[in-house]
DNA sequence: ACTAATTTTTAGACTCACCTAAAAATTGAA
DNA sequence: TTCAATTTTTAGGTGAGTCTAAAAATTAGT
């Protein structure tokens, strides 16, 4: 049906629609997959012939209703392999993108909804994205930046915004990872950084880690 | 480092030079591969560059021992992944082939150790057929083609050697499957039809089938 | 409102993997 | 051994996906 570089562009497109509202420039596309703007001009009126976005020429691009559903299949699978390698292959959450980015292109319907039985058909992935189910229905869990909360407000840390290998490690290392609890204990009107409570520990993290981190109330 | 239609060459090299020894013709090649002989020419080429074959024109190509390896890796890949569908994703042994052949291609060292060990260092995959280890030995147990047998022989069945869908589905049918121990009753010197005891029971298959089943005497 | 800077598209070219048709080499049959 | 059939290579071309450089459109600053 789509080429794998068909699907990464459908995916770059569904992620950056997302975040803003209205039609994606060629050149957001362009620097999230590493091209150039004349490369994503040309490939955006092939995705546009086959119905996939709605395209006018210095306008953007918008996904179309099948569009978001193709998006949807790419994505569950990204996600479902993401658990795979985690829970099955021992797998860090900070490995396992690069080799999901792969198996995301393997066409065998049986194959995906096999793996998710396998897998007990999880709802989310290791960085507590939602899994869309087989018809392309996303259920996001209600959550908020921990940036956003405020002195006393306690939850847990139910995901991850930025889910680079260096973050991931770094969250590794102050030993926060999804699931556990946190409590705000103090913010620093200077500079914005947190104090939390965590896993019986107290710790200070910057601004913008808490402005990475994804925190269900309770 | 090689391309998915490399990779697909190499291995396809490989297993021509396993049946016949000396030069693999670009008409072989071209057949399995569903593609034309001026192709062939032209990838044959490219991979003489890259060291993997030797190729003298009008003299056909064989794999250099790197090129074995390489092929080796790829198969021991094949086969892994063929183990996974049969035994965690409830595939049954003619739905593999297809699949596999993506999954053959998506690069990540540690995703194929770690499959190895998750599914416990099988030696065959669902066909019978070895899986090279991580340095490209392969370890081929011993087998005979059924039709090779003679009259009161007796043997465990241990691989196919067609391994297309039909046939594997015959099989299914007829209840033969690996493992299963078989018993030469008669050979029919007309058409050399085999009567064999299989499970407890008798049955008659043609020399054609005779000819695709692999035993291991005992 | 007019430029200047920026963004986006077009034009033309490249590589990869494939094709068809024609030429060249090999093979094999009389 | 000669020539016809077959195999293989070469020549030239296509589409997908990418690039650079130039042109066109949009946006922003004064
Ligand atoms: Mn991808
Ligand atoms: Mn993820
Ligand atoms: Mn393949
Ligand atoms: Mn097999």
């Amino acid at each position: 049906m789509f080429s794998q570089s068909e699907e990464n562009y459908i995916k770059t497109i569904y992620h950056l629609s997302i975040d803003f509202d209205g039609g994606i420039s060629t050149n957001a596309i362009a620097k999230q997959l590493s091209t150039k703007a004349s490369s994503v001009t040309d490939m955006v009126k092939k995705l546009s012939e086959k119905e996939v976005v709605v395209y006018k020429k210095y306008q953007g691009v918008t996904l179309t209703d099948f569009g978001k559903k193709v998006a949807a299949s790419i994505i569950r699978k990204h996600r479902l392999w993401e658990v795979f390698l985690v829970e099955k292959l021992n797998f860090s959450w900070d490995e396992v993108h690069e080799v999901a980015e792969q198996l995301e292109h393997i066409k065998s319907p049986k194959l995906i909804s096999e793996l998710d039985a396998f897998l007990g058909y999880p709802k989310q992935d290791p960085h507590g994205d939602p899994i869309p189910d087989a018809d392309g229905n996303i259920h996001q869990i209600e959550k908020k930046l921990l940036s956003l909360l405020t002195i006393g407000e306690k939850g847990v840390c139910v995901g991850v915004d930025d889910t680079s290998s260096e973050f991931l490690k770094f969250l590794d290392k102050q030993g926060i990872g999804l699931g556990n609890s946190i409590k705000i204990v103090e913010i620093e009107p200077f500079d914005g950084s947190f104090v939390i409570e965590v896993n019986e520990k107290v710790l200070t993290i910057s601004n913008k880690i808490a402005s990475n981190l994804y925190i269900q109330k309770r």
